[in-house]
DNA sequence: CACTGTCAAGAGCACTGCTCACGCTTCTGT
DNA sequence: ACAGAAGCGTGAGCAGTGCTCTTGACAGTG
């Protein structure tokens, strides 16, 4: 039952956004009283919670399987990235809702932070089997530290200079796609394939893949 | 009187951010009736708008006075990025608004587009005065036509491969400020202010600053 | 004076999230 | 086998929303 209702809530995510969800409507949809949803999900804000579970474990897993292929740390970084962006435009409510604005001052809940943390090691994974670029600078204290959270929260061994060098990447990563996606792009890129590869390349030489 | 509105809008804005925003509650705070609105913002969206363009205009206004400090190109760079940061953090559900998700599908008015890249021009501003790097591979075709046009579009003379360069550090800059700001850093970095000093430092290297 | 246009008021429609008291059904313990 | 309990769905209802439409007050102008 409940998984009926978070898929009823996925399909009118896709097809209306997050801002048009409604529980009155999911309920309709599955010839239910609105007050019977209640029984299964507390609010509308825990639907939402739901959804975007499911949505970090989708996105997660498309990454997991683009990044699986054989190939150079290079090539699967270029497949990971590209599939980011692929399941971004596919899916662009859903993107908007994991990576988009949320309330600020809100919180995730502590479920989410898991699948999250999936999508980022997922995203990670090609720096596995590839040697840190030597040439950087060392950190100083509290970046050094975090440097080594970052390597540490997603199981990898990395010099913390790469973990922030990481954390810069996917900021480009993410900001790439959210710029094209929420169209701040349209008046000023035709090619958007061509220009996302052009900094995926400029990224993967930065981390030294 | 439509100056009230979108100032009382503001302010609902910044307190409860944009889903909470009821052009019923802006009424009643006027003491006015709601349908009394109606006369002077032809809807919700309308009024978004309305803000969307105030929240731009003020913040291009912040990033340039934070950018006409004398100093050199890398300094005012900082100082240009420093202030975005900045601002994003005083106004969160501003930034949100004007760099959140917006419904996808949705185009925004004509009317946002001069104000959004009066930001991007003030952020731009640093590089007028420094030399490009000269080391840049040359680009192919659209990517080419695609960096003089951003180029073009902020009235400053760049070589297509720093126009495109410039755009992905932008990507990166509204990528770490979203990050952080919409809570996807929260339990990996601890000292954001050196964390993004870093970054932004790295993107002034990149673009030759 | 009469006319016209601007403004606000108020009622009303359709929708939302959410609560609560009520029955129905099915499963369980004695 | 029967009574109780638990789970499940119903319907009414509250407070709030965006938005529309008709009505009425007030001014400025011929």
């Amino acid at each position: 039952m409940l998984a009926e209702i978070t898929a009823e809530g996925r399909r009118q995510l896709a097809r209306d956004g997050a801002a048009a969800l409604s529980l009155r409507s999911v309920a309709r949809e599955l010839d239910m009283v609105s007050s019977g949803i209640y029984r299964y999900v507390e609010s509308r804000d825990a639907l939402l919670t739901l959804l975007i579970i499911a949505g970090y474990d989708r996105l997660g897993s498309a990454l997991e399987r683009a990044g699986a292929d054989e190939g150079t740390p290079r090539e699967r970084w270029r497949a990971t990235c590209g599939a980011l962006r692929a399941w971004a435009r596919a899916n662009p409510h859903e993107y908007a809702l994991l990576y988009g604005s949320p309330v600020p001052g809100y919180a995730a809940p502590p479920d989410t932070i898991d699948p999250a943390t999936r999508v980022y090691a997922a995203l990670a994974a090609p720096l596995r089997d590839a040697p840190a670029p030597a040439d950087r600078p060392a950190l100083s204290g509290a970046l050094a530290t975090d440097g080594e959270r970052i390597a540490d929260g997603l199981g990898l061994t990395l010099p913390p200079a790469q973990g922030v060098a990481l954390l810069g990447a996917w900021a480009t990563l993410f900001g790439l796609v959210s710029l094209e996606l929420f169209g701040h792009t349209h008046n000023v890129v035709t090619d958007h394939d061509a220009f996302f590869a052009h900094h995926v390349d400029a990224l993967a030489r930065g981390l030294g893949l």
